[in-house]
DNA sequence: GGGGCCATGTAAATCGTTACATGATTAT
DNA sequence: ATAATCATGTAACGATTTACATGGCCCC
């Protein structure tokens, strides 16, 4: 139940629509916790009513409506309390390597797809991770730099080196992953020649 | 939804009980994917219900019961087919690296206790999956003496290759969030040096 | 006036976790 | 006899996914 961390992190920052959340999740903290706009609203809501923030109503035109919520000191409190407590690793739920344990059960061609279906999974990820590092080196990151205008000097460089940090970690697992894969694929050819061979072809 | 292809995979290899299934989830494959028993039983009888294994059932002593289930034809391809489909990744959750990305939001010992943790946390995943390793080498491990004894002779190395690919990238991994959360402690370190410094402590 | 984005949800289904519940067999 | 372990679930709740649903604003 990490969620209303998430949104917590992000919404101390600074007061935001439930929208601008949503997209702030599908960039950034997206890539480290996917939350879809239906779960989103409704958390907020849950989170309004626990009192951990606030939600402001505003005008927009005519008719439109926003939202825009901002954390409460009891909210402050929770995700400060949250940060300060141990994670809870949830159970294992692998798919990947499930499967790669046993590969002997189908064909070559489809042990193939797989790993090369693995690769371009854990490649694409790969380049979001460089994306936002790219980002944090030039500093151009939005969330970032809002992030950065509310920050006290001396924490500016924390704030900077554990982003930089969690997406060093996810970049690093993302190549692990690749080369895993590609090995995966040297086994299949060499699995794959000897039973030909044996075959006599 | 890979639940129930680990269970028919584990089950394609022979015959278990529910109960024996389950024990084989929280050694070997449990390692990839937890299952508890109260999503096993349900399980089953849902896969029996749609004809992918079929159950049959065994007096034990006076009253006793249990149910022993095999795979049908029919679960053989549905098993089969998942093999030949790519996988679908599902979203990423990481609690920890989002965690990581908001470390100046807390205090370095905070900071300290989550990466010892995750150190420890991976520790202890490492040595799991060392063991697997380790089974896989001296061939000791029931489960996979189990599945050998069905498996024609040009498909065991295949079948053993494949385990031990499993393992190496799981162990990889692992000691890539180990290495990760070290030098996330120095960085805490260095870090808090520095504001202690400026504090001209 | 139309397309793209802003904005907010509901509903249904599935999946997963946790806690509870029960009883039989077997080895010591 | 009693502890371990075999054996099989149900119930309640919470998290997540997917699909559906709606309408306004703003710029061209």
């Amino acid at each position: 139940m990490s969620l209303r961390y998430a949104l917590l992190a992000i919404l101390r920052v600074g007061p935001l629509s439930g929208y601008d959340l949503q997209k702030q999740f599908s960039q950034s903290v997206g890539h480290v916790w996917h939350a879809p706009d239906s779960q989103i609203y409704p958390e907020l809501r849950k989170m309004q009513n626990e009192g951990l923030i606030e939600g402001e109503e505003q005008r927009r035109g005519e008719r439109g409506m926003r939202r825009v919520y901002h954390v409460t000191e009891a909210g402050d409190r929770a995700y400060r309390e949250w940060m300060a407590t141990p994670l809870d690793y949830q159970r294992v739920r692998d798919p990947a390597h499930l499967r790669a344990a046993y590969l002997e059960n189908t064909t070559p061609e489809a042990a193939r797809d797989f790993l090369h279906g693995h690769i371009a999974y854990w490649e694409s990820e790969l380049e979001a991770f460089q994306g936002e590092l790219d980002h944090i080196e030039r500093m151009d990151s939005a969330m970032l730099n809002r992030r950065l205008e509310v920050t006290p000097d001396g924490e500016r460089e924390a704030t900077i080196e554990y982003k930089r940090f969690a997406y060093e970690g996810l970049a690093e697992r993302a190549r692990g992953e690749i080369d895993w894969a590609r090995r995966g694929l040297k086994l299949v050819d060499r699995l794959a020649s000897r039973v030909d061979a044996a075959a006599g072809i």
